[in-house]
DNA sequence: CATATTAGTTACCTTTTGGTTACTACTTTC
DNA sequence: GAAAGTAGTAACCAAAAGGTAACTAATATG
């Protein structure tokens, strides 16, 4: 049930980089929290086709990682916010040229995937 | 067997980042032919552990999706040699800041994960 | 006493991704 | 005539990632 998280430090750095955000929702979950605190729920709304499972292992990693903070009120019915450290912060302009640079890739793709 | 790559335009400039990015090996390919050209038996050779199989699926899709360039020489046997494009290029100094993100992400990296 | 509300968790399943092994075609060299 | 060398491809498998549906705890409200 639960996986170790064991990385190991001399890993290449771009592998590493893509064990942090190369998955399908870590990105979007940034986006989601710039500028801004987030309860569990208003993000599950939020982003578009998560489930509310995958959601909750993404911020725990994030939350490892240090990329969000999660803050939880001892209030009924539960209140629970996420918002970004500093260095999920740093990630936003990155991500940023990362779009700018695949928007510009125009192309037919109704081509074929092999994989 | 052939799985069809028809992307959304309208959809999210981030997803579709990691549509092109996010997985195993593009970066590391994009890595590998910074500022040269090579044969698809030496990427099979620097790249450790990547399986011939999938190295040709990504160069192909890379190809398609116009980061490399494939040149192929009718000589015996074969000569088969991969470069970046301009895009290709432009993607180097992105990986770069997110490898030099990545690394002061300094933690206990034994925690759990629990996907 | 039933219902609503929130932030998850659990068990189970499907899809996607990546890996392994064996094979091909063509020519040169031994 | 056999072996070497290259760039793949095909069939088959294993693992990882993600999705679904049902469920929980705790209190307030009607």
């Amino acid at each position: 049930m639960a996986r170790k998280l064991i990385e190991n430090p001399n890993e290449c750095p771009i592998t590493h980089s893509m064990n942090i955000i190369g998955n399908k929702w870590t990105s979007i979950i940034v986006y989601m929290l710039a500028n801004r605190k987030l309860r569990f729920g208003e993000l599950a709304i939020r982003i578009d086709k998560i489930s509310r499972k995958v959601l909750a292992n993404q911020l725990k990693e994030m939350e490892l990682r240090g990329i969000v903070i999660r803050e939880s009120y001892a209030e009924i019915p539960p209140r629970v916010e996420y918002s970004l450290t500093e260095k999920g912060e740093r990630l936003l302009p990155i991500l940023n040229q990362l779009c700018a640079w695949s928007k510009d890739i125009e192309l037919d793709m109704t081509a074929e995937k092999t994989n």
